[in-house]
DNA sequence: GCCGGCCGATTGTCCAGGACAAAATACCAG
DNA sequence: CTGGTATTTTGTCCTGGACAATCGGCCGGC
């Protein structure tokens, strides 16, 4: 508790900390860090394009100045999107600022099934533009009062994390209001999951949930967490991130039936399918393996063996049709 | 929803599946993942000690058979704890064994101040070590009404997450118990959170929660807003892993008195001394940086401008010194 | 005897530049 | 169009070298 610091720093002038601000360079690691560019691709991009252009420390190791560090954030976030490097550095700055602003999404066409009966999204899309998180927690708690759980989850919930999602892909959210939002989605998911009552001792089947490392989005494994416990399954989540080998132990200690992982498309294709695979592999065949979340590389590749979950209605009969099997197993 | 691939895979012989365990290979990013440790480091230990010695596959790139994965999961795990890569490897695999499995936590003495009335934590390791998820969430709650949140964070929790740390490094716990326990307490954290009534609108100082990309510690987080609000504060949690230059935009978007980050001990020195050094640069002076958590290096190198909270307990008596401190500034 | 600064050994990260598999795209035949 | 093949693009992996940051031990002064 050493006040002596604080007060130290609050003598200096507010135009010298602004100064520090510009001029601060960061390091290869650092950006690396805010970008989400792997060190190895910052090098590569400037071989090959010619940006970024960082200069160089005493040392000869790479200085990015803050101009640079947010084009690249722009240039990532336009990458998720669907663009390639090739193609936007060849452009200018105005026209990548054009497509930063409000391009329409290059190549994914979001798909909206006319048979959803969807809630209206923009009111939850403007209280997060406007940092409304009390007014966005009430919304919500609103909300999930009058769907009840499961149509929150599945009318509400869903689409509004593609839309939000969309929103951050077209410029149109910060990082930081998808961080706000998905805290206060979680805490109002597990306020209703908490409410839902724990059903006997030992129920079946028993569920092990979590994501595999790198795949940091945990808000879709407290959906289908509500959905399970709704059915009457005995849940166990591991939160966000566990190692493979991680998941194996936690699957035999706690005797799951089904080990479900939530994938965001933030991980990269061979990743998500090796990862299944390899899980797969590891773990017994009466153990089944169930996946879901927004990957599009789930509805493209199956991986055999995996369950792969398309829609959150869909756990209902999917939990009927382990139970209806899991008898006759347990029989045989 | 394809039901096909799910039999097709039971069909496979439960001996083929563990076959094909043992014999699967990891690529180094696999490791990287599952470890902890980055490409850099697995390849210049090769090259430095002779462990590992990975396998090449077809294209002449590294594949680790799972024992050495495993090994290297010991080694980060005493890395952790204090141990140097050189002394270990010059170890035979039975000294490391032995180290493993119940060595003493050889650097770091855990110090209990006598004038805390700690309370007995070994019935909650029990619980997690037995895997009894139900009953650890049925005590962690019955505490929280026996002590009441204040309490219970400070003379429960604080406690407890240190003996979790300690318990893990001395392999007494696995990386999947830690995760389960922290979900759990999550739980009942939350829940003793929305109990807190909420202040005034417009309270006094507003707190902006969040920890550094590559934290992926999020309990202490929890704790801190928990006191905050006890408080009367007005808070916001980003969660964890906010990129610094969104953490800035969130301070000011939300009109952050405070920005608070949490530390666990995951991220080097450096990187905690040059990100609150970079974050108290582009934060205008008038608002506050405090630091806390179970990361050494702030007690040990104080950075100019930020607070360092060293006690939970400390925190309700700096929101009255920022309240005191608010007046005569607003005034001046 | 213990704290604090100095020095050598240890250790993780950074660099360059080459290579190549995987993915995306263009091309082409049916 | 449609489905398969060739080609380009692009991220990751490789080797081997360098060096700053950190750790551990040594020494001298309070």
């Amino acid at each position: 508790m050493n006040m002596r610091d604080l007060t130290g720093s609050q003598s200096s002038a507010a135009g010298e900390a602004r100064r520090a601000d510009a001029d601060r360079l960061w390091s290869i690691a650092a950006v690396e860090r805010e970008t989400g560019l792997s060190k190895d691709t910052l090098r590569v991009w400037e071989r090959r394009y010619g940006f970024p252009t960082p200069s160089r420390d005493a040392f000869g190791e790479r200085a990015y100045p803050l101009q640079q560090v947010e084009r690249l954030r722009v240039l990532k976030r336009l990458l998720d999107a669907g663009w390639r490097p090739g193609r936007l550095m060849k452009m200018s700055a105005e026209e990548v600022e054009a497509l930063a602003q409000g391009g329409p999404a290059s190549t994914a066409d979001t798909v909206t099934p006319a048979a959803v009966q969807a809630e209206p999204l923009e009111p939850f899309l403007d209280l997060i533009r406007r940092h409304d998180s009390a007014g966005l927690h009430r919304e919500l708690g609103r909300m999930l009062s009058r769907l009840g759980t499961f149509r929150f989850v599945t009318d509400l919930l869903a689409p509004l994390n593609v839309a939000v999602g969309e929103a951050w892909m077209r410029g149109r959210l910060e990082v930081f209001e998808e961080h706000a939002y998905t805290e206060e989605v979680q805490v109002v998911m597990r306020q209703a999951i908490s409410q839902i009552p724990v059903p006997q001792t030992a129920a079946r089947p028993s569920v092990l949930l979590s994501t595999f490392p790198g795949e940091p989005h945990g808000l879709g494994l407290l959906m289908v967490e509500a959905l399970f416990r709704l059915e009457g399954c005995a849940c166990v989540s591991l939160g966000v991130q566990t190692p493979l080998l991680d998941i194996v132990r936690a699957s035999q200690a706690h005797q799951a039936d089904i080990v479900a992982l939530g994938f965001s498309g933030i991980l990269g294709a061979q990743q998500v399918l090796e990862g299944l695979a390899d899980l797969r592999a590891r773990l017994p065949s009466a153990v089944e393996v169930w996946a879901g979340g927004s990957a599009s590389v789930l509805a493209r590749k199956p991986v055999p063996g995996v369950l792969v979950v398309q829609d959150l209605r869909g756990i209902a009969a999917e939990v009927r049709r382990w139970r209806d099997a899991g008898e006759s197993d347990g029989l045989a």
